[in-house]
DNA sequence: TGAAATGTTGGGGCG
DNA sequence: ACGCCCCAACATTTC
């Protein structure tokens, strides 16, 4: 009997390390195929944006020269993925196909069908779970329901989840006799034809390698510090991890094991909580699949919005006169990333202040994000909203101009994408509107001109989205 | 993972 | 010495 052939299909975990089904498959003892497959329907209405097509090309460069070096391949292919899959098997004679899961509910139903379909035909096909700490159907709560809110289930998974210790990269992948034909990465078409990605390339390094260099210098250099610096978006106190681990380049096992080896206090702290958020975005993604197209709290779906494109283009484009807003979006369009605070007071302004729907910027962070994650982005623009689970109460409005003044104190974040305002003082460049003519002149400032005048009112537009809660607030009544 | 409005308190200036 | 007022500082309530 010859030894077994096995397809490694590749998704979201785009790793050697702690790659649960590369690692099973490598145990098998035979031929391991790794296959990347370009598939729309995995992606449903959400098709990747720029910025994720870009570090995706990057990251499947750096796995492919990394299974190069053990002498294998990552095949390259296009189509829908149980045609692809049918056809590798059967022209390798491979008997089984593994693969770690997506949980997205597209992907969610093709891998199902794909699943059955591989049965049905007598193959092996085998899915484990490579980029969770719990799988979102795992904890429940007393009554057997999903959590809605996050305490409770932070303190669950604590008492009940023990991450396994991550498993070793293989040492060696067995090549096949004869390689099937592959598209080349170039022709996956990932990259953007206009370059407009020299900002991303200067931020980041996509891979497993990079991954690793971050996750090593956060843990050394900022992971004390972590609940204080957090916040400040001058510094590079947060983990910056987000899009690695999107693309699976680090699991989170990973990620809990490192955090905890030279710090056991961490279990617990504000750093792996931040971890469990993004579990808890998968739980309620797995539970409630409507939400990233709908509000979670049903009452919301007739939130009076006024849409207007004049407004969401200024708020995309980093032109709506207040500062910090401006430079957390054009920090987003610049380096496909923005600090995470930033990014509340950014959503905050967006749905609050300017009263546009939630999903326009959703759909916007998802086109211009590089860690664009289906999950952890619903949650996150749902918690702004007001209209998600364990979100923040619609009440709740952030004053850009104060949160600038609490954690930008010296603006410095503010220059470094505002330029145009670097002239201004510390006090000032918070909001130029305020400041008097021979202020703004002494700073080179025309505001109209250099830099814009605000859109609306703080105050005002802020006592606006008050008035338009309580509307309906009382047309749900 | 808020901000603003409103309420309370206590020190100090002053008649 | 005393009452009155002002107001900063802090606490509570409201949205």
């Amino acid at each position: 009997m010859s030894a077994p052939v096995t397809i490694v299909w590749f998704r979201q975990d785009l790793r050697l390390t702690d790659n649960p089904a590369l690692h099973a498959a490598a145990a098998r003892g035979g031929v391991v195929v790794p296959v990347y497959i370009d598939s729309e329907e995995e992606e449903g209405a959400w098709t990747a944006g720029g910025a994720t097509r870009w570090w995706r090309h990057h990251a499947l460069a750096s796995l492919q020269s990394s299974l190069q070096a053990l002498g294998s391949r990552l095949l390259l292919r296009r189509g829908p993925a149980l045609v692809e899959l049918t056809e590798l098997a059967a022209g390798l004679g491979a008997d089984a196909i593994y693969w770690n899961r997506r949980y997205e509910p597209a992907a969610r139903a093709r891998d199902t069908q794909v699943k059955e379909s591989l049965r049905a035909a007598g193959l092996l096909a085998e899915s484990r779970n490579g980029s969770l700490l719990a799988e979102p159907w795992e904890l429940r709560t007393q009554g057997g329901g999903p959590f809605q809110v996050f305490t409770p289930f932070w303190r669950k998974l604590l008492a009940t989840i023990e991450p396994p210790t991550p498993l070793p990269a293989p040492t060696a992948l067995p090549a096949p006799q004869a390689w099937p034909g592959s598209l080349s990465l170039d022709a996956m078409g990932y990259l953007p034809t206009i370059r407009w990605d020299a900002g991303l390339a200067q931020h980041w390094q996509p891979g497993e390698a990079g991954a690793a260099r971050q996750l090593e210098q956060f843990v050394a250099s900022w992971l004390r510090d972590y609940a204080g610096t957090r916040d400040l978006p001058a510094k590079p106190g947060t983990s910056r991890l987000s899009p690695y681990l999107h693309h699976g380049e680090v699991s989170p096992r990973q990620v809990w094991h490192s955090v905890l080896a030279d710090n056991p206090g961490e279990r617990g702290g504000k750093y792996l909580a931040e971890l469990v958020w993004r579990e808890f975005s998968y739980h309620l993604l797995h539970h409630f699949p409507h939400t990233p197209g709908a509000p979670l709290r049903p009452q919301y779906a007739a939130f009076p919005w006024r849409e207007d494109a004049r407004l969401l283009t200024a708020w995309q484009r980093g032109r709506t006169g207040v500062p910090l807003v401006d430079a957390g979006m054009r920090e987003l369009w610049h380096t496909g990333w923005m600090h995470n605070r930033v990014r509340m007071i950014c959503a905050s302004y967006l749905v609050k202040n300017l009263l546009q729907p939630w999903q326009a910027g959703a759909r916007w962070f998802w086109d211009t994000l590089v860690d664009a994650d289906l999950a952890a982005n619903t949650q996150g623009w749902q918690w702004t909203a007001g209209c998600g689970a364990d979100a923040a109460p619609f009440f709740r409005i952030f004053n850009p101009v104060t949160q600038g003044e609490r954690f930008d104190p010296q603006g410095a974040y503010l220059r470094r994408w505002l330029p145009e305002l670097a002239g201004l003082d510390d006090r000032a460049i918070h909001a130029p509107w305020e400041q008097p003519e021979p202020v703004l002149r002494a700073a080179g400032v025309v505001l109209g001109e250099s830099y814009p005048l605000p859109l609306v009112s703080l105050s005002e537009s802020r006592q606006a989205a008050l008035d338009a809660h309580k509307r309906m607030a009382a047309g749900a009544g």
